[in-house]
DNA sequence: GATGAATGAGTGTTCATTCAT
DNA sequence: AATGAATGAACACTCATTCAT
């Protein structure tokens, strides 16, 4: 009882350091096994090839971040349900969700960087996307509020492009922290500056203050 | 004469495709040099290793790319010497700067593309990093400035983390557009929505009217 | 009670598929237990390895072919206790034995189809030389009579040789049947033309009409 | 220029011998590249696969034995340009047909014995079936012209049956007399009561003296 | 300049089989 | 009767690189 299942949580954490290190595609799954203390049979008793073990790794961790993202930023509620002006509540509510999903990414920190930074060659190589996707979906709702259109029709392809660059950006905010603050508690801390800073851009953008 | 190098710009070019269609790591020489029409020996004629071909498809349009940064962005200009306060120069600056770099990037799209999407296990793979120290430098200073202060000494970490986001959310904007727009035209269009929000967010950053 | 053996039954069913599909070596045990339901260690219980497996699924059919095949085409009987000269009798007797035959071919059509095209690399690999030389045994005797020699040794290897390829084409009839005809009454009646064209070279055979 | 290609035929030679002795699908690219005396890679730069380097060992003979039967068996002769009834000339050309086809065959002798009967796996697996029909095409003619049939449309599916068989029985002869008869001079002198059993056996099927 | 040949270490994956429980 | 776990050897194949000619 105690020891079950040691053997496979051995050759996860092994995959794990070994996916960290070399990158998906450079990891050599001999390595792996020969870290855990077993041969490659037995790794495949437990995982049907390389991409399995790669998802073992880093797929609870995605799979919980998807969930919180999704929860916080995806736009079920129709357009028609809210409230007639843009008001800071939705900055609010962002802000809050956002502190949600740091909490996911540092809990398991050293997935998401591996799967964020060296996964390409698996199925994970555009994982990014998706949560951008995700984000853009939300965005696009808020944005129409704030411009005032009462359906989503009226959106230009110039309205488009660039919400779906400050969903990118947001989450590119969130990488950036996780790639560059040691703990959650100074992830948090600068995230209150680069949400000024998107709060800002997204005014800006509202008001279409353009340089000439 | 005429012939003369022809083989090493074929190779050239077929690497370009291979290493596009399969990125650097997944690329075989093998097949280079099938597409080429030479063999793998007469390959290691021209270039030293693997590393060397990615480098003659990429290394160019790099330094190209460099030095318009260089040019504009980074900062050998003593503090000192500049304005006492902030002004709207800047930022007219800065854009045009981006114009100038933008017109590089479409000038070597596709090798563009190639590095910095494709390029993970080559030596190219952190160059995003190396374009945005150019930004942060430069950024540093106008913050800096913007902020009144004479030395950047006054400039705390949490000053310096917003900069050096803000400078790596400006590389972001060049990579988007490259990556989204199929001509350089569209790509300036829509890279002035993104300097407005880019502004909006600086603006913001430096009043700090931070969310509570 | 009801149950009972049930696991093997399926396992030897399963097996069956997959070695009719895949050829006895391609064939995996992996797969047969996946499909069986159970892990390869239940299949060891029953069977000895893969081998045994086999012969399990397509032992029991060779074995009444093998008793249809002796008792009525292998010869026990001594040769001088046999009428002194070549009967139509024979041949009557043969088409008879032919159908028998072929009824037990079609009664377990799919492990004959098997075993005869799909076993290399295993034990049966070799099985029709078996079937030929209980033939061969019997059309010797016959083709004794017919030539009108009191005793075998008089028989050259000339005479042998074209015995022994009587005796494989007549079982290679069967073969061709098996593969060829979907049920057995078409089997039987495309047999009738087979037999004739046999007689007919027979006959040629002892009359020896040598084409110059 | 002495020992050009020495490799590469060293490489077949040994593959010869491995398939030979293992079959096809038994045989290991890594025993072949041991005997001959280099590294599985230098043999992948003569071969693209497992498949291709049997082909270069049993390729060449089956060209070989394909022209020899094209050219004696196949009719593309239309069948009104034919004497009105059957003749002995037939069997004469077709005997002397076997006779070229036989030296083909035993030209290269390990080759063909390797292809028919231990190639399965490759994609010579049925490989006797394309030999077949060359025969069969020859021999519906011949079968339509002794039967005195204008035209191939008045065949019925039974004649069809019995004329297939017979071009399988044709093509049996061969393997029969390659497997069983270590020269070629024993081959021939075997052949003759072979064809002489065929023969017989056509006639009876043209006259359909069938067993009751 | 370029070829043809070869290396040697490596890849992910599959296999029949074993055995303690 | 059956499981879950593991072995160890084998598999075909690919790779970047080297070098004598």
């Amino acid at each position: 009882m105690v020891d079950e299942k040691q053997t496979k949580k051995k050759l996860i954490e092994c995959a794990k350091a070994e996916f960290m290190e070399k990158g998906y595609m450079k990891a050599s799954l001999r390595n792996i096994c020969k870290a855990a203390g077993v041969t490659t049979g037995a790794m495949y008793f437990f995982f049907k090839d390389k991409e399995e073990l790669f998802e073992s790794v880093a797929g609870g961790p995605l799979l919980a971040l998807e969930n919180a993202i999704k929860s916080h930023f995806s736009m079920e509620d129709k357009l028609e349900s809210k409230v007639e002006s843009f008001s800071p509540r939705d900055i609010q509510d962002d802000y809050r969700a956002a502190q949600d999903i740091l909490s996911v990414l540092y809990r398991y920190k050293d997935e998401f960087l591996l799967v964020m930074g060296r996964a390409s060659g698996s199925k994970y190589e555009n994982i990014v996307d998706r949560f951008v996707s995700y984000v853009y979906e939300h965005y696009l709702d808020i944005y129409c509020r704030m411009k005032g259109y009462a359906t989503k029709s009226r959106l230009t392809n110039e309205d488009k492009f660039i919400v779906h660059w400050m969903s990118h950006d947001q989450i590119d905010i969130f990488i950036h922290l996780l790639t560059h603050c040691a703990s959650e508690k100074e992830a948090a801390k600068q995230m209150k500056n680069m949400f000024n800073y998107m709060v800002g851009g997204w005014i800006a953008t509202i008001r279409k203050d353009i340089i000439s």
